[in-house]
DNA sequence: TACCGCATGTAAACGGTTACATGATTAC
DNA sequence: GTAATCATGTAACCGTTTACATGCGGTA
């Protein structure tokens, strides 16, 4: 939540109009749970309110972070996700990245990328120790698995190369382009 | 618990060790869910224990689905995930794939695929929205969303081919291997 | 006037994790 | 004898969802 704020002040409503809007990357919280969080932020002085009139819809409580907000963000940002994290800990992080710094969103990249790899490395454990003859359907979701974690690898190389050449900028559109054009990949 | 049970007698311990194996897909519940949920089996009537002495090992507590657990999973099976169900639910089905009859096991790949495009088309309106000039950073989550949506697409469009040409024996192996090689995709 | 979308909020219920407690068996 | 793994279990705590409650503003 800390996190929205910082990238553009807004009501509890955006902010579950805009998670519900990457439904599918991150769940959005509940009201019941979104309104008390602000509520706490606010007494924490977190944030501040600015409650807004307008005269086509109802009145609106707009949220901003203040100084100690920023703070609290930060010191949260900085802190690499703990070692086991989650993917949706690395997705959230990873729409925070306008947030992030530079080193520390490389640093969270590549922590992903060595966590798949071990992941990668039980699922084939599991896929051979499975083997032989097994209904195919029993092996679908190693399957699965193991086709998610090669094209997360891929997307993280990507977009960790065209991190480091910040001087074009292909950004991810071109990298999602290079994807689409099937250029002989890794 | 049930599918897991239905697929082999287990303990706790050993339903805790697979969903283990499997971390990255599916979240493995603590032993404070876990056991109380085989209590509540038990009481339902839905699972029967066996208490196994070994030798070498501490003694365990062997479960197994009874008729009733039998046709109470086959119930949840059959019934099609909820329209919003998230990607947990989808990989939980595709976990007990080996327990969905062929058509149900169809139908769900179908309806993820079509969730699929439709989060697809909401990344893709906030990638609009975000357009011209942002900070690459801030675009990175929509990104990748639209990466993983594209890799799943594909798995699932392989999947549902493999899965209706049951002559040959593709399976998911042939597959993995089909994607490696680069051949034309989509 | 009735309804729908916007907007905020609260309280009960629920489910899961955390932390604790116990004990058998093997290996050092 | 003591640590580590295997194995089971309970209770407090905590955050979230669900359901409910309220009210403004536009529109059919």
């Amino acid at each position: 939540v800390l996190g929205l704020l910082a990238q553009e002040p807004m009501s509890g409503y955006d902010i579950r109009r805009y998670l519900r809007s990457l439904n599918w990357l991150v769940d959005s919280p509940s009201f019941g749970s979104l309104y008390p969080t602000l509520r706490t932020l606010l007494e924490e002085g977190l944030v501040t309110v600015d409650i807004v009139l307008r005269r086509d819809k109802p009145a609106c409580k707009i949220y901003s972070v203040t100084r100690d907000g920023a703070a609290a963000l930060e010191e949260w940002l900085e802190q690499p996700a703990p070692a086991e994290s989650s993917l949706k800990t690395f997705v959230k992080r990873l729409v925070l990245a306008g947030n992030l710094s530079g080193s520390r969103l490389i640093a969270d990249l590549e922590q992903r990328r060595a966590q798949i790899s071990s992941h990668q490395a039980l699922l084939e454990r599991a896929a051979t120790s499975l083997d032989e003859g097994a209904d195919r359907k029993r092996r679908l979701a190693l399957d699965y698995g193991l086709a998610m974690a090669e094209a997360e690898t891929a997307w993280i190389d990507e977009t960790l190369q065209s991190l480091s050449q910040p001087r074009e900028n292909p950004g991810p559109a071109a990298a999602a382009a290079n994807r689409k054009a099937g250029s002989g990949g890794t």
